[in-house]
DNA sequence: GCAATACTGAAGTTTTCACTTGACTATTTG
DNA sequence: CAAATAGTCAAGTGAAAACTTCAGTATTGC
């Protein structure tokens, strides 16, 4: 469980760096609705088509989305493995969190500022 | 459950441009261990103290930690009600990525670069 | 009380990165 | 085949943001 969150460390940092743009976001959020090809995705976002495409291979290359080119459209949607990885982490986050709250009995409870 | 996403997407944006950024991570991942005051953490991450509180205080303000200050010290440590929003986001995200798969079939597969 | 420690705040620098422009390739349609 | 459409590539620009420095405020220890 250490050995397969540590393999997956390289992958879940590009996970974030890439959502950790809301432009990119806002293509997951356009993509969860509907398949759509990078003119559609251009138009609502109000970016040339370049930008999106720039886009595109940054949440290719961390699995958040697949295309598949047919004839002159590319068309896009989103890729699961990528949330699944995400996920995973973000979940061992917190029960790491929780195992160490547990011993301690909460030690820690608010801020002062 | 529409309702619910929606009114979270405020504090997912901050939460996923707090993890945007390979320094902050850094801190998530040393806070996972054990609580550290703002030098603890500066001296494994070769930044300023100032860097440190300024990266603090971004983590803060989207609930991924907390902290107290004891005397001169303030202690830092995780925050699971972030970590909570940011598994509801995920999860909703593959989720619904997959109801859109099972309707359509699987008409996507695999890109061609 | 004085020095050292731990942090915070404001202001400046540097770097990163999102986006554009302009040129180019490949596909479709008249 | 020519024109239009869909996308890609390389290079340049501009703005956001990460980090530093320096000055200042509490707290702790001698």
């Amino acid at each position: 469980m250490a050995t397969s969150m540590a393999l997956r460390v390289g992958k879940v940092d590009r996970i974030l760096d890439a959502l950790g743009d809301s432009t990119r976001r806002r293509i997951i959020r356009l993509l969860s609705t509907r398949p759509m090809s990078v003119s559609d995705l251009a138009k609502p976002l109000g970016i040339t088509v370049t930008a999106v495409t720039q886009h595109l291979r940054i949440l290719q290359s961390c699995a958040l989305l697949t295309s598949r080119k047919n004839g002159r459209v590319r068309m896009c949607s989103l890729d699961a493995s990528g949330f699944e990885t995400l996920e995973h982490w973000v979940s061992e986050c917190r029960t790491s969190w929780e195992r160490r709250l547990d011993r301690l009995g909460g030690i820690l409870d608010e801020d002062d500022t």
